[in-house]
DNA sequence: ATGTTGACTTGGA
DNA sequence: GTCCAAGCCAACA
């Protein structure tokens, strides 16, 4: 766990989403203890194609719940549609009730 | 070694 | 409510 690198620390946070739920870039950095980090989260989703196994990177948005990170995707419409695809209503890029789909991991792991 | 960039966030106007 | 600017830390060139 020491060992692991802030990469690998945010892959394990954003494998542990339940599916149906996301969470913002934020909230991990803060749950990792550099909230200010939360550019370094995204950072580390772009090489998340490399982590194995990969993460639900889908899961993942900024505080806006908007998916900021679509661009990044294989296509641009494959982040909305995973996300559909759990159960979780996408317009025009945006997550719809993200408030209550959101899952914050200070508040579900650090019980 | 330094400088720039980035799937962000927060605060001020 | 919106828009602009600054901060923050790590990786990349």
């Amino acid at each position: 766990m020491d060992r692991a690198d802030f990469f690998e620390q945010v892959y394990q946070v954003v494998r542990l989403i339940p599916e149906g739920r996301v969470t913002s870039y934020g909230a991990i950095a803060q749950y990792l203890g550099a909230k200010s980090a939360s550019r370094m989260v995204g950072y580390a989703m772009n090489a998340s194609h490399t982590a194995h196994p990969p993460v639900p990177a889908h899961r993942v948005v900024n505080r806006n719940g908007l998916l900021s990170g679509k661009h990044h995707f294989p296509s641009a419409t494959a982040m909305q549609q995973a996300l559909e695809k759990e159960g979780i209503t996408v317009i025009d890029d945006q997550v719809q009730d993200f408030k209550n789909l959101f899952w914050d991991p200070n508040a579900e792991l650090a019980l």
